[in-house]
DNA sequence: CACTATTTTTGAGACGTCTCAAAAAAAGAT
DNA sequence: ATCTTTTTTTGAGACGTCTCAAAAATAGTG
């Protein structure tokens, strides 16, 4: 196809009447803005700006205007100055495509925010996350393509995406045992970083994680050293390694306090308040009853205090109730909580995630922050 | 660069044969595979499999290969096959951003999920539309490009992602009055679709929406069947088409049944658990107590409980309570909601702004939906 | 069998950018 | 003023795809 200056030269006029004219710009007069019309439809052009007519404005080359606009040090700051006027004038936008295929990279990150036919999506946390995962990354000049991820066969999803050059790499959370996406994505040496994997043997990838077993560790101590003994847990059924972590660092705390868990004192729900209920009913009838019970989350917690009000156990002074996460829900209702420091994890996250990218690797691919204990009036 | 066909010549081998000993397969001898190796780069060439390889492998033009990958109707069926074998055999992936470049197209979609700095962030019900709308997308070759836009100027950022050819076109929710963000891309021509704007007067673009009157009106009849008179209204603060809408159908109703409304039976608050308990407490301070409850969506409903249950007024004998969305917390509370159709109304969305995209609009371009009012303990 | 009509394949070229090696311009040294 | 060094600009070419007009192959007809 013609240049915007070819048309500008067919039509006898200067390359910016030719561009306004083909904008309708009413600073151009009726009979000009036909001529002008014409000569593009004659040579089959369609206004749209590129490199070249920045190059052509401005009288240098295509080269310079490429190194120009990215402010390559090559350039004299006059003529770059000059580059950036026409673009200006012209109202010019890189057109991402092109740069994507020239460089091969694309500039966006995937993220499978959800899980198809998942019943269980209440996440607070990990919306914040993403928000914040985000934010990251158009600070960086990148963007987040969420996908939705199928029950079976994920792997072959984040296959198709790194491999039709969609996405320069993952974001990944929910790591689960011996993860078919991990195993496929460092298979292809594919770029991507977890949320979650301390727990993990042999964890040879890039994450960052809170360390579940010490926020569990704290809001143990912070019950045991209220005097409490008979403590419930209510959590996940097992399989995900944040929840056995959690679970782990409960019977633990256990131990070391010479405390002897009963069966009944644990019980296990997704994350569906329902269940959460149901679960916690199903530990208040042990037959000693726990005076203290520790929640894998807030979500949990909220479904179990639903429980403890129906049943008129007063919180804390029948039963001290923790959830996990600090979300607004536990802000709002008063449940002792455990904060994870979603923001800075984040942004980490996707500073690892772009080192590996930029295949400049930071050094330290695995990060651990430390969770926080707030407390509030489910436990004083 | 070279190509494949290049490389495996110049190292005197069939393709596969080059194919295999570059992809490092053991059933190629440590030999050949060297010398592969180094035909390779002698000729500057990494393994990155292309549509003209496979048109070297099947021995057919490099157009051909285009056209049977997109399954043209103008290829023979067996050369399609052969086609298709060969992109088998070398594990070929279509290069998105050259198509993108050539075709002009991206196959991606904006959505701005986040607002920056936005602290009440809890929506369930924007939660399931997104999932929707990116399996809706999803199922139609497209992807979803999740952004957040700052609290002012977001047009900008619209305007950036179109014009950069990020994205084909947007989704948009939460539309204001006079919203910037339409403004601007209808006058830049970006196809775009917004879930509401059936309350915005001469909405001039594609949207779908629920009927948030009539919503609201099911609410009214069903609590002034049961005889309550006294009804309060948590609102959200005004300024949003469906939060006014909603009012005004209180009022309406209100007024149709003859009822006065007291100025304190009406409170306003965001979407925030504390503010809304706040509110709910405001009005039931009131010299003439509603005996019934009204909220905007299930958030407020929720605390709204939360504040009835503190001071014992029990639901719905003292007061009855419903909320709107129908999300997982008022199904668990058992409080009285409205359904609004996200499923379907995701799907047609979509189905809408393809239709904008690919220059082949809808002849409906705006859907209306009807609400569904789901009755539970909470008013009865 | 020769000729036409139809189906199928071909190969070039364009999409808009970045980057390399080479050329030109400017600055510095003698 | 001439030559060398350094800075700046140039212009071609490649990235991988789709699509057009033209060529080749095949089928159909008398």
């Amino acid at each position: 196809m013609a240049t915007l200056k070819e048309v500008a030269d067919s039509a006898g006029v200067p390359m910016l009447t030719a561009f306004q004219a083909l904008n309708q710009h009413d600073t151009v007069d009726e009979v000009t803005r036909r001529c002008v019309q014409e000569a593009a439809d004659n040579l089959n052009y369609t206004l749209k700006i590129t490199q070249i007519d920045i190059a052509d404005l401005a009288g240098v080359a295509k080269g310079t205007v490429s190194y120009a606009l990215n402010n390559s040090e090559l350039i004299k700051p006059a003529t770059r100055q000059k580059v950036l006027e026409a673009a200006q004038m012209l109202g010019y936008h890189l057109n991402i495509s092109a740069r994507n295929l020239r460089m091969n990279r694309t500039g966006v990150v995937g993220y499978s925010w959800h899980v198809a036919d998942d019943p269980s999506r209440m996440n607070n946390l990990l919306d914040r996350f993403i928000y914040r995962v985000t934010m990251a990354a158009e600070e960086r000049s990148f963007h987040l393509l969420t996908f939705v991820q199928p029950q079976k066969n994920a792997d072959r999803v984040y296959e198709s995406l790194i491999s039709t050059s969609r996405v320069d790499g993952f974001i990944i959370s929910d790591v689960t045992y011996n993860d078919p996406r991990i195993a496929r994505l460092t298979a292809m040496r594919a770029p991507f970083a977890a949320f979650g994997g301390m727990y993990l043997e042999n964890a040879d990838f890039a994450y960052v994680d809170v360390d579940g077993k010490k926020g569990i560790r704290l809001v143990m101590d912070h019950l045991l050293e209220q005097g409490h003994e008979r403590i419930g847990l209510l959590g996940w059924p097992s399989g995900w390694p944040f929840g056995d972590a959690r679970e782990a660092s409960y019977r633990e705390a256990m131990r070391d306090a010479g405390v002897r868990i009963e069966n009944d004192w644990i019980a296990y729900t997704h994350n569906i308040l329902d269940s959460a209920a149901m679960a916690a009913q199903q530990i208040m009838n042990s037959k000693y009853p726990p005076t203290a019970l520790v929640c894998a989350n807030d979500l949990m917690a909220f479904g179990a205090k639903s429980y403890l009000d129906s049943v008129n156990l007063r919180i804390p002074d029948d039963v001290a109730l923790t959830g996990y996460d600090d979300d607004p829900t536990a802000q709002f209702l008063g449940i002792t909580s455990v904060h994870q420091p979603i923001d800075e994890l984040a942004e980490a996250l996707f500073e690892i995630l772009l080192g590996d990218i930029n295949q400049e690797p930071l050094p330290n691919r695995q990060i651990i922050f430390n969770p926080e204990l707030v407390i509030r009036r489910s436990t004083r």
